[in-house]
DNA sequence: GATAATAGGGAATGCTTGTTTCCTTATCAA
DNA sequence: TTGATAAGGAAACAAGCATTCCCTATTATC
């Protein structure tokens, strides 16, 4: 069940949720109508178990890029790094659900409004702990603004998911080169 | 026409363009469905017209807004805080139909595509061209990489319109007064 | 080994969609 | 005024949609 969810999770990353009709998904999860709804109680059902399992597996990658650093700039760069290099290529064409929902669905859909909301707060709590952690450790200047830069950095990371849906190329190293003067 | 057109633009941002059905854009448009279909070959080209309309709209505003600014810095501190003017509240719960686009059509239609690709590729030389300004006339120090910084700018820009879906606040002033560190 | 229970599959259903067709009502030329 | 032309509107249409229903295996139970 949690492969054919995985598969769930690569159509409605790809087309977005209107745009995924119940052929696509029983398609790509090889299971045939009735037993999609035998599991979910309707294709919004299925979408919100997606959603779920795609914020987890993202926040397990995010969590694991951060743990390869030592101190918390180390750690928010590497965060960055990680997010640019989902952002591109095939991978970053696939598009991030979060965005998705956000774009697509957030206005209109209160529950899926709801669970974006609430995961954009987790990244950025995320976020803006790597950046005290930082200033606890010395490696970020105490004068930074945590929460403002954290909401900035949310900015950057949904919108590199924006870009990477087009055909304008991102370079890791430069961008996040340059992001890091945030924390000057 | 045209202030059907803007209707047209309203709707398509409100809901997206799966999520719009013809009945939707008559209903807006104050047309019936034989005139939509006199005036335009299909739901598509609806569509492509509002798309154009909207970005030539916001591309006079964004302009305006640059306009005020007396050096290259303060004309891209002004574009980016109306930016974020026209990400919050209302009008940003509204949404950006090149962010829109960029998400939900970009990756399978190439017309929209290249059309999100050419818009963004406009703003981001509209952004380094500031850049070089600032350069030129002393306020932005020669060392910025214009072309690195103004790609990492559209980058919030759309991650803006992204987050003003939501339900997280943007306070313009603080935003924007980190995202100028990017110019230091 | 027989039976109950369950999981999976595919056809059927009713509804909504985008699109077309045709009719009515203005507009304008001669 | 009359005839032709364009514009606008409502109903009709086929296709595609999400959802339901029922049938068929397979498993587990006694």
């Amino acid at each position: 069940m949690d492969t054919a969810l995985d598969r769930a999770v690569r159509v409605f990353r790809d087309r977005g949720y209107h745009a995924t009709s119940i052929g696509d998904l029983t398609a790509a999860m090889r299971l045939a109508t009735g037993s999609v709804y035998k599991a979910f109680r309707d294709k919004h059902a299925v979408f919100l178990a997606a959603f779920e399992r795609y914020t987890a597996l993202r926040q397990e990658q995010t969590r694991s890029a951060a743990a390869r650093g030592k101190n918390g700039r180390e750690r928010l760069r590497n965060v960055l790094l990680s997010y640019v290099a989902h952002s591109r290529g095939r991978e970053g064409r696939r598009g991030c659900l979060v965005v998705g929902s956000a774009v697509e669905l957030s206005a209109l859909d209160p529950v899926v409004g709801a669970r974006v909301n609430a995961q954009l707060k987790t990244n950025e709590a995320f976020i803006a702990g790597f950046i005290r952690e930082g200033q606890a450790d010395g490696s970020i200047p105490g004068h930074v603004a945590a929460d403002d830069t954290a909401r900035l950095m949310i900015c950057i990371t949904q919108g590199l998911r924006v870009v990477g849906k087009t055909r304008l190329s991102l370079d890791g190293d430069r961008l996040v080169g340059v992001a890091m003067k945030l924390l000057a």
